[in-house]
DNA sequence: CTGTTAGCGCATTCAG
DNA sequence: CTGAATGCGCTAACAG
């Protein structure tokens, strides 16, 4: 009756015209041991005939596990964040589960009430990236007190008890790139990068600040830009605001984004320098578009997708093995290795 | 007893340290015309107090909604996709919906496997993009015997009844770029563009040849390359191949995508040509990423976060007003306008 | 191996 | 205005 006014097929229905009961026909369409294979065969046959699909809803309220992975990131509109996706869609794939994407939109408010979202019940864990925004943390303890399996990623700037964290090494990172410049003989090398409220940025900065002190080299404040703007057109202008301003060019642009290498790059050729003929520059990440730019970009390689995959392993590790629980490792906190990749930005 | 398990609180747990029925309770949370003004305060405060979180799945199996909108796309890694994604996202999210991406990975099976998925109850529409690989639907008629509210875009080769199409008109669009080429007296125009597959860029081809009829121009076959790759190096390396084999070079070309376009410039600048003085290049799609090369990308520009509201809105439409309703138009089809976009690959 | 029963947490009749 | 009772579709404990 009800089936055929949503014209949906229930385990009862099938339950009804093979005369067994419903417990029965929910244990073969799991497959459990404890049901007669001929029954098992008799109930898929039907259930495939019917055109049975369970329903995940009950499923879930019934089972507890809804076997989606609520993920967070600041913006959709960034590569990267969608490569992390990516890799975390397919670790999680491969493991049954499927991914829920929030942006926060850049905005800590929107950001808290994804959060929120995900304390109803929707999901059964929780893997995110902090905007720049985000300067308080009660809404992720709460998530932690709730018992929600929780992995950060990225934008990092304060362990969270209990929560799983992946980055990478921003500061090394940033060390080996600046290095490369100062010994390809660059007299003065600038700083272009993103807001200073974000700590991946704020670490790449500090790479760059040892670099110079661990060659006893020193840098000038006027070749720093903390880009402030969001949208891709107004940061353009403000880094070719900057550069145009500048009354000495520095050799040499170590960049916390490719994006704001690939910005830098477009301003230097306006204003009529070549890359790297008269001045190379460094970006940081390696995403797609990176190495079909022209010339293609010398960079800090980052391992965004490989990122994903290891956010979800320790998300389902948590999931599976209880809450503290990281087989991954001790820490709760999972480095990453990245790599220079050479190309023309470069001599 | 049962809260202090899982640590979460219910309507039960408030109704009992109020003194109420879990009815009234319920009531009070979506703000009930019959519940006193006085009551409702009451569970607010001690819901907020307790940290009352509503159970979502509960609410969906109860209701029989979700509020999650289920979208699938043939890949993450293209940022065409990835707009429209946005565009679902923020109009759905204006409307108290969530979105739930699932990826086709550029296979049929995996198409047909998502398809699957959001039969099983967990989203109250389904927005999708066919992958090139599709070439039968009853995946998606299916979905439409089940009553399941259905939203096509992008990619449409074969209209289905009873689904929301969204798209653009590929062919109309094509012949207003190459016209351009024409009038700009380029003797030959080549086309690259992707495979033979997809339908849009059949139509984008179609354009192409039209354009070329109505001027009683011709074209060679041999300037036309329809990609089989997949990989962006791998696409590279094809064009390049392509480009490199010509005997003579046409005077312009039109590429079907974005990416086509600058894989075509990085080509043609490694084989020594200049972009736009020898030859121009015209690209389709417009994103964001098409005005930071060098030189910026002349080009169709397409709506693709438009595109993704407005598919969001007929599938809400779709949701509320029943299934077969369509407010947004009698046809149920949307076609969205394209411009062209004049950067500095043409002269 | 199969059936009976009792929830999962909420919304929603129907009573009062 | 409030409460008691039923059900959403499925899982799982218990019984046989």
């Amino acid at each position: 009756m009800k089936a055929e006014i949503n014209n949906r097929v229930r385990l009862e229905d099938i339950a009804r015209t093979l005369k067994l009961s419903i417990a029965t026909v929910s244990r073969a369409m799991s497959d459990s041991s404890r049901v007669k294979q001929e029954t098992k065969n008799k109930v898929l046959a039907i259930a495939e005939e019917m055109g049975y699909r369970p329903n995940q809803i009950a499923k879930s309220l019934s089972s507890g596990k809804t076997n989606i992975l609520g993920v967070i990131i600041p913006r959709y509109d960034e590569p990267f964040f969608i490569e992390v996706c990516r890799g975390i869609d397919y670790y999680a794939r491969k493991h049954n589960y499927r991914i829920l994407i929030s942006s926060s939109r850049n905005s800590f408010n929107y950001e808290k009430e994804n959060v929120l979202a995900f304390e109803r019940g929707t999901v059964d864990g929780v893997a995110m990236c902090f905007t720049h925004e985000t300067n308080s943390f009660e809404h992720v303890e709460e998530l932690i007190d709730r018992k929600m399996p929780l992995v950060l990623f990225d934008n990092i700037n304060h362990k969270i008890d209990g929560a799983g964290h992946v980055k990478i090494d921003d500061f090394s990172s940033a060390i080996k790139a600046v290095e490369d410049l100062i010994k390809h003989k660059n007299e003065s090398i600038g700083y272009i990068g993103g807001t200073s409220k974000k700590s991946v940025f704020n670490k790449r900065f500090d790479g760059f600040v040892e670099a110079h002190k661990k060659h006893q080299k020193s840098f000038k404040k006027q070749h720093v830009l903390n880009c402030k703007s969001y949208h891709q057109e107004h940061e353009f202008y403000e880094v070719f605001n900057f550069l145009s301003k500048l009354r000495e060019m520095p050799n040499a642009f170590f960049c916390s984004t490719d994006n704001y290498a690939i910005l830098c790059i477009k301003s230097l050729t306006k204003l009529g320098y070549k890359v790297p003929k008269d001045i190379e520059v460094i970006g940081f990440g390696n995403l797609h578009y990176s190495s079909m730019f022209i010339p293609e970009l010398t960079c800090v390689s980052q391992p965004s997708f490989k990122m994903g995959e290891k956010v979800a392993e320790m998300l389902l590790n948590k999931i599976d093995n209880g809450f503290f629980v990281s087989d991954v490792d001790q820490d709760n906190e999972v480095v990453l290795p990245t790599k220079m990749v050479y190309r023309d930005t470069t001599r």
